[in-house]
DNA sequence: TTTATATTTAGACAGTTAACTAAATATCGT
DNA sequence: ACGATATTTAGTTAACTGTCTAAATATAAA
């Protein structure tokens, strides 16, 4: 799947994005970026892996935590994608 | 459904946005932006309503034909939250 | 007004997604 | 090594997506 296509649709999602929101200030553990939100930890885990997959975030393990980081590096080409439209 | 919700879900699929990529030349009516596209008219006709759904396109009659024009002012909104991620 | 052309709508089907519960795995502290 | 904590993986289910074929609708042309 292009890389476009993968970070397109895992920003389709309102839970995806708010959790990537929340990244911005500062790296979490998978419970930390459970909290609040409206489903089960096994459902975070999943959107987790999307996120993962399209190369939006990065994890490392702490201790008995897994660490969230944001990676927007991969947001460029989408985000490029987008400006094409605009520019011009 | 929220505004980016349904813009980054219509930008998820390749073929869709193909389909914008060639309206940004100008208008062109459904048979045309079928042309080349390796599915059927049906299909493709069940883009332009995702992507009418979305407010990326509007539509006119001329004749015998459906034009579809590119409406990018949708698209601000979604690209904004983008931009909100590299700011800063 | 009948026929052809352009396009959509309806119905079916396979594959994907988002959610759940329950079970598995990994690390920590004792 | 054991029990607690953190997180994922497995398996299920309902809803959604992308595609198809066939039928319906809308306009144009003869």
């Amino acid at each position: 799947m292009s890389l476009p296509t993968l970070t397109f649709k895992a920003l389709a999602d309102p839970t995806r994005r708010q959790m990537l929101e929340r990244l911005r200030s500062g790296d979490l553990n998978a419970g930390e970026l459970a909290e609040g939100l409206p489903m089960t930890k096994a459902s975070v885990s999943h959107h987790l892996a999307m996120l993962k997959q399209a190369g939006l975030i990065r994890v490392r393990r702490q201790g008995q935590n897994l660490v969230y980081t944001l990676d927007a590096t991969v947001f460029q080409e989408a985000l490029q994608w987008m400006m094409g439209f605009l520019k011009d």
